[in-house]
DNA sequence: TCGGTATTTGACTAATCAGTCAAATATAGA
DNA sequence: TCTATATTTGACTGATTAGTCAAATACCGA
């Protein structure tokens, strides 16, 4: 039934994810994004109807990407200390890849434009926090099998300390991207994220931690 | 000699403050900034050769003024757990009376800009990057003033801890912002924070940590 | 081959953007 | 009162912005 569908609204998905992770919001325009993704003002706005729509369908976009490598780092089946472990790897490869590809350690998309537009925004702010809850569930899940295992304390409050995690981790992100340096995340993110976490892990054990 | 001077450059300087840490740069014209702070546009340009110059003049203007709290909240004076529990109250006061005033909590300034513009700008990159490491300064201080007094293990190495708690912390403002949520800060990130340092407390005295 | 439908195109608008500049103004010191 | 100097003004530009729209196009199924 009529024009066969096409890729165009994939096209104007990851390119809009890619230039405003790598740049900001308020930094790309609808042209640019165009451009980039060879795509015609025209068609642009047949497919969304601001560009505000187009970065809140890139954020689910990026996030519905996300969730099956998520699904695999916290696998049930993998060691719980081993998942943040994993999580700390993953995170550090694609920001080198990034870096090395476009000079530029990114972060976090979500926080970097969740921070720009969440004050002025509060649907996007609304859709950055139920993100950050989706991710802090998979931590919480972690730490109780932790605790089942008796590698933390069975005292420990997982809400709370999922929250401390998530912090901590987006912190170091969002101070890579403006230092441009991913040294703390290479040497001393895992073996920090293991104290935080307080599982108890020997000298030696813990020097194996750097990537 | 000549006309006299005015605070016409200091109202840019606060009026640009004030509104790209509630919204963002990119969100704040130069218009806007001269509409509220009741400057014309020609004076602006007097002033400033350019939006991106009076944006780090800000910074700069914001920091310096934050350096004298930071000198009493780090007074060697104090005792070193204290200086860590009153730059908590410091912070969350100044979030919450945002909050109240504007409808927002705002989180930190250095780090929202820094954030929106390092990877477009690196000469603000660096500016920001430099005060993150003036803020680490002060938490290295008081980490080596722990280790005197036995508070905390004589092997810490207090570079990295310092960058572990200016994560910690910077990562809580932003996600304060993005959630437009003090909860965390108010009731949870004395004791966390404590608990990162590895300070041992009993557990009576981390139920006081509570704002 | 043709009709219906989704997609694409390019020219268009109106608003806003950062930045310019020559002229007007105010005042301290001579 | 005069002059040097810093400040202020308001109209201006040219570029860029997000967003609009009617017409053209492509193709599936009948």
């Amino acid at each position: 039934m009529g024009r066969p569908p096409t890729n165009t609204k994939l096209r104007l998905l990851e390119t809009a994810h890619e230039l405003i992770w790598r740049n900001s919001y308020g930094a790309v325009s609808v042209d640019g994004i165009c451009e980039k993704a060879n795509v015609k003002k025209g068609s642009f706005y047949h497919y969304f109807p601001s560009k505000a729509d187009l970065a809140m369908a890139s954020i689910d976009w990026w996030m519905t990407n996300t969730i099956p490598f998520l699904d695999d780092i916290f696998s049930p089946s993998r060691h719980p200390i081993d998942r943040f472990t994993l999580l700390i790897d993953f995170i550090y490869e694609k920001q080198e890849d990034m870096r090395i590809e476009f000079g530029q350690v990114c972060g976090c998309p979500f926080i970097t434009i969740g921070s720009e537009l969440a004050a002025q925004d509060e649907i996007i702010g609304a859709k950055i926090s139920a993100i950050t809850q989706q991710k802090m569930t998979y931590y919480q899940n972690a730490l109780r099998d932790m605790i089942a295992m008796g590698l933390i304390d069975e005292k420990t409050n997982v809400e709370l300390k999922a929250e401390e995690i998530y912090a901590f981790i987006t912190g170091n992100m969002m101070l890579a991207r403006i230092k441009n340096d991913l040294k703390f995340m290479k040497t001393s993110l895992k073996p920090s994220l293991m104290n935080l976490i307080g599982v108890n892990l020997s000298a030696e054990d813990l020097k194996k931690l750097t990537i």
